[in-house]
RNA sequence: GGGCGAUUAGCUCAGUUGGUUAGAGCGCUACCUUGACAUGGUAGAGGUCACAGAUUCGAGUUCUGUAUCGCCCACCA
């Protein structure tokens, strides 16, 4: 028997045991049937899961309980996203030390102990969130196999000249003290000092440059004006130059006179420095004018000789020392205050540089047109998402850069000669390899055994974008690699399809030809009860998934998760949740009035066959039940589990509870006979699909019910292995459902009846008068008319009459 | 500045190819302890679908423009 209460607490932590034990949800690699494979996100292991994350998993869960129910084989594994500079910084925190402050390999421990923990941390959250993940292969992005995966697709690229070092500006945060990418970088709006400096011309008139970095006046290599700007036109090509005796290693800096159109004659006084680099400007017309580099910053953010006697200083500092020596030389024309944006790192908030410094890139500029027609193929949920890739990949101005200057990642898995500077690759079989602690296999072809190791380690991205190579089983296992590559469907966040959806695709076509999966479902981001990103909102005032789980159910958590239509962002909804609840709550007193009246169930009602002598009633329910499966299995199959999730419950609690348990009743109190049984077979198994349609979203309470009240019928242990409902399309009865609706016209009628005499619904009446053109469907439902509107008897008279 | 989305009832959101009085839940009002459920039920109030044009017999739905918000990118002298 059901007890009275539904007490989700214990339930919940009783059945997540149960599914672990059973490993229910384990790959079946032997079977038959489709194979289903997601290439799930790996989690960042950089700080606590959010609700975010619980909004976007719990969607991708909900796709994987629908597919195992259909029958498909589902591969679902989890992994951690746990090396490079996120992680790095999340130890950091924790430890309360700095990476540059400690012994190398007492760092690395520490962020293998510190992930660790983390990661056992989430898989027990995910498990409670009722995660259908097959937990035998949960992966990390830093375990050796991952590392393998990784340093064999660098090797592969490098020897098919994909990859390639090179001295160049590259986005570099001084803070970290590594080469960040595009992607990296946040804006920040920030108030800073906007100088007029006093540049002579050879005429000795006065050239008035703006700018808000005069610390990088000695790495000044031109001056741009705009072409068409008629100020400045007969100054082309001729020489400015300002006194720097005292903050330069040069005197005088002189420097052309240049036009380009990307000089804005409306900013400052519309003629512009070009210093090698102050942003990526700067960059853009070193190449395009083959102009000479001067590097007035360093590694680790301080100025370099080129600065003279302020050669060491921050850049801060030196900002500061300049502007007073250039004050006192009288060249200092106007200064105000400006808000302007800075590119920071968006993990430090450190303003980054252009640094000249040599990283390694992955050639992806020439293979635009293959990367767009890759991204073609892909189906994209919703397909509008596909536009942000097109427009990413249209827009890519620089290769790829894949390496960073820091500790914990995935090494580069080579040597440089030292003799004759060719690279050596480790060989195949050294995987995973850290070139700093393992030499070659061989000696240099020069003969030289002499070699300097690598010593950058990959960005994650170069590593997370492996992830369908990965749990692939790549290079290893050819045999399991064809069944899960390319992978069904990728699920992930609509603000990196720029950066992983980009990068794998890149990888996967790269190495394979192919697209990494058929078919991508992009969520949105789960907003703060304000409206803004929680992943982003700071602060501990954040509800954590946790709380929400131990005061409302994972079932309610997932529910809230399921609303809104794929893709789009929503606000965190406590209402949304209680929604959760009250469905939880009225599945489970609506499966203990049934349990209560199929008491004598037996083989007969629990059959596919349904009894002779359905009512309309029953049947006007069925043909409602089929319509309802075939739209929740047509929304899912797109991905649209809101859609398919609004359906089910507008069925179950309108059609089932409200209208059609009201008018089965007395034929559900009554005596038994032919009616009941009808009754009975119809409720037991529009129950069952309803529980089995939300199986996908609320896990624990239909499994509770259905081990409870189904299970010694149906053949499952567990509701989510047993099979979707098909879609019946012998229960349409259109003439069941014009029954069905005069019904309900006739029920509302009588609810208004008795609703504007203040009666209480189950007031008996004396008599109903029915006028309706309908009267002989209708006669055929007498029994449960009179037992929805506890009619005594009913008077049938002609319409007009 | 560019791209993508959003703007519908007090709140949170649906509205698939343009077609009769625009939907749901919450909240609100009134009533009902009815033999699953008061974490319930019934009935009801509440919207010039951001704004301005255009196309059409007909526009929440298509087009153009404007405003506001979000994300992404660019700019950032």
């Amino acid at each position: 028997m059901l007890p009275n209460r539904y007490a989700f607490r214990e339930a919940e932590a009783r059945l997540a045991r149960l599914w672990s034990e059973a490993d229910l949800y384990a790959f079946d690699a032997d079977g038959s049937g489709p194979i289903f494979t997601i290439d799930t996100p790996p989690p960042t292991v950089s700080g606590e899961l959010h609700l975010g994350q619980c909004y976007s998993y719990t969607q991708t869960d909900i796709i994987a309980r629908y597919r195992r129910m259909r029958g498909e084989r589902v591969f679902y594994p989890m992994g951690f996203d746990d090396n490079g500079l996120p992680t790095e910084r999340f130890a950091e925190k924790r430890i309360g030390r700095k990476a540059t402050e400690m012994e190398h390999e007492a760092f690395i421990a520490a962020c293998r102990e510190l992930t660790r923990q983390t990661e056992d941390h989430f898989e027990s959250l995910w498990r409670r969130l009722g995660l259908s993940v097959d937990w035998r292969y949960r992966y990390s992005t830093v375990s050796p196999q991952a590392q393998k995966v990784s340093q064999w697709s660098f090797i592969q690229l490098y020897q098919a000249g994909r990859a390639y070092a090179q001295l160049a500006p590259a986005l570099w945060c001084p803070e970290c003290q590594t080469a960040i990418a595009q992607a990296e970088v946040d804006d920040t709006m920030l108030p800073t000092l906007f100088t007029t400096l006093a540049f002579r011309l050879p005429d000795g008139g006065m050239l008035p440059i703006a700018t808000t970095r005069p610390e990088l006046l000695p790495a000044c290599v031109a001056i741009f004006v705009h072409p068409d700007d008629a100020r400045y036109a007969h100054l082309i090509g001729s020489m400015a130059s300002i006194e720097s005796a005292d903050f330069s290693d040069r005197p005088l800096i002189e420097v052309p006179i240049l036009a380009d159109e990307l000089a804005d004659p409306t900013k400052g006084s519309g003629a512009v420095m070009c210093c090698t680099f102050g942003d990526s400007t700067d960059v853009r017309w070193w190449r395009t004018h083959n102009l000479p580099l001067r590097a007035a910053i360093g590694r680790d953010g301080r100025m370099t000789t080129l600065v003279g006697p302020l050669a060491g200083l921050p850049t801060a500092e030196a900002r500061q020392r300049i502007l007073s020596l250039l004050a006192e030389h009288g060249q200092i024309l106007g200064q105000e205050t400006i808000e302007h944006t800075v590119g920071t790192h968006e993990r430090c908030g450190t303003p980054v540089e252009y640094l000249h410094t040599r990283q390694w890139f992955i050639r992806v500029l020439d293979q635009k047109q293959r990367l767009l027609e890759a991204g073609r193929e892909v189906a994209w949920h919703p397909d509008y998402m596909l536009t942000r890739y097109e427009r990413w990949v249209e827009n890519l101005q620089w290769d790829w850069c894949i390496s960073r200057q820091r500790y914990f990642g995935v090494p580069f898995p080579a040597w440089t000669c030292k003799a004759c500077g060719k690279l050596q690759l480790a060989s195949f079989e050294q995987l995973p390899i850290d070139p700093q602690l393992t030499a070659p296999l061989s000696p240099c072809e020069c003969g030289s055994s002499d070699f300097e190791p690598e010593t950058d380690v990959m960005d994650t991205w170069a590593t997370s974008s492996c992830s369908p190579m990965i749990i692939g089983r790549w290079p290893d296992d050819p045999a399991w690699f064809a069944q899960h590559f390319p992978a069904s469907l990728r699920p992930q966040g609509h603000e990196i399809i720029r950066a992983w959806a980009f990068y794998t695709i890149v990888k996967s076509l790269y190495h394979t030809g192919k697209i990494p999966w058929h078919e991508t479902m992009i969520s949105g981001h789960a907003l703060s009860s304000e409206r803004r990103k929680i992943s982003k909102s700071k602060g501990s005032q954040e509800i954590t998934p946790d709380e929400v789980i131990e005061r409302e159910s994972a079932d309610a958590l997932r529910y809230w998760a399921a609303s809104g239509r794929t893709g789009s962002d929503i606000a965190f909804s406590p209402e949304t949740i209680a929604n959760g609840r009250r469905l939880a709550t009225k599945l489970w007193n609506a499966s203990r009035f049934t349990e209560s009246r199929l008491q004598g169930l037996d083989a007969a009602i629990a059959s596919d066959t349904p009894p002779d002598g359905l009512l309309p009633t029953d049947r006007w329910l069925l043909s409602r039940l089929a319509r309802t499966i075939a739209i929740a299995t047509s929304e899912l199959n797109r991905y649209e589990y809101a859609a398919a999730r609004g359906e089910i419950e507008r069925f179950f609690w309108s059609d089932l509870c409200d209208n059609y348990l009201e008018l089965a009743k007395s034929r559900l109190y009554g005596e038994a006979g032919p009616e009941q049984r009808a009754a009975q077979w119809t409720l037991y198994h529009t129950l069952l699909t309803v529980l089995k349609l939300l199986a996908p979203y609320l896990p624990y309470i239909t499994e509770e019910i259905y081990q409870g009240l189904f299970r010694q019928w149906e053949g499952a242990a567990s509701i989510h292995i047993s099979s979707w409902p098909s879609e019946h399309p012998e229960w349409l009865d259109s003439e069941a459902e014009e029954t069905g609706k005069a019904l309900l016209e006739l029920l509302h009628q009588v609810r208004r009846h008795k609703a504007e005499r203040n009666l209480s619904i189950g007031a008996p009446l004396e008599a109903l008068h029915i006028s309706s053109q309908q009267k002989a469907l209708l006669e055929a439902a007498s029994t449960d008319i009179k037992s929805a509107t506890r009619a005594k008897e009913i008077v049938w008279t002609a319409p007009g009459e």
